[in-house]
DNA sequence: GTACGTGCAAAGGTTTTGCATTACA
DNA sequence: TGTAATGCAAAACCTTTGCACGTAC
């Protein structure tokens, strides 16, 4: 998450309120809960300028975006290396703040370029082992 | 992978005609990849049947739903543990045949239990990098 | 003042669902 | 024969786009 000193995007009140959102926030929210969440100060608020500031975002490296849940992209105001814990039952995801160090293996295609690696363990928080019991 | 012995699902012409698409296929097809191979053959295949076979092979467990492209399920008959090379040009999806005997780092929520890994490996596959030059 | 953002609605892409018909076991 | 799968269309989601209007810089 960069600040707000940055340039090269308008900063207009509904950017200022989605970068408040993100900043900080450890829960990996999706383009509804960052609607959901605005709309009751910004009632105008719309889908469209959403996504627009949060493609402007990752296009300017202050967002990630991730891949993990099925159907729809969850966005990551964290971007510094690191990985995640995904429960399996409630989708709950958690950030390891921590980068692997992970060579390919031997006899892997060496010609791949890799620029970065991604692990996620799929697992049962510990709310949802209670919920089992 | 399994073989078509396995009980618990009706094979119909449709399903061993996914099941043989599928059978080896090193490609991560997409659902439409999968309607798209098979209507050649089977003209009146229809896309509710793609996705019904897959969701019946996946809750069997003999095919993985990869959450790995942004905008749709890919699908992955090797249900090995294995990690996946990804180039992030043309979106190819390359195996990597062994599993990563990962620890979480020390100070990570420890009560979650872990029930496996994903390893992802982000770069420039060399057909991409022969274009790019 | 101008380029860019906003908001609305419509469209696009992927996946699911309802239901009558068909066919595996 | 009975249960489950098929196929079609419609609907449900998520995301993008077009366009008129508004606003940050």
């Amino acid at each position: 998450m960069k600040t707000h000193r940055d340039l090269g995007i308008k900063l207009t009140p509904q950017r200022l309120a989605i970068l408040s959102y993100l900043d900080g926030n450890k829960d990996h929210p999706s383009a509804e809960d960052i609607y959901k969440a605005i709309s009751k100060k910004f009632p105008t608020m719309s889908f469209a300028t959403v996504y627009n500031t949060l493609n402007a975002l990752k296009k300017r490296n202050s967002v990630l975006e991730l891949t993990i849940d099925p159907g729809k992209k969850r966005y990551d105001p964290n971007i510094e290396p690191h990985n995640h814990l995904i429960c399996v039952r409630c989708k709950q995801i958690e950030d390891i703040p921590v980068a692997f160090q992970l060579d390919l293996p031997k006899g892997t295609n060496r010609d791949f370029t890799i620029l970065r690696n991604h692990v996620e363990f799929h697992g049962i928080c510990p709310s949802c082992k209670i919920k089992q019991s």
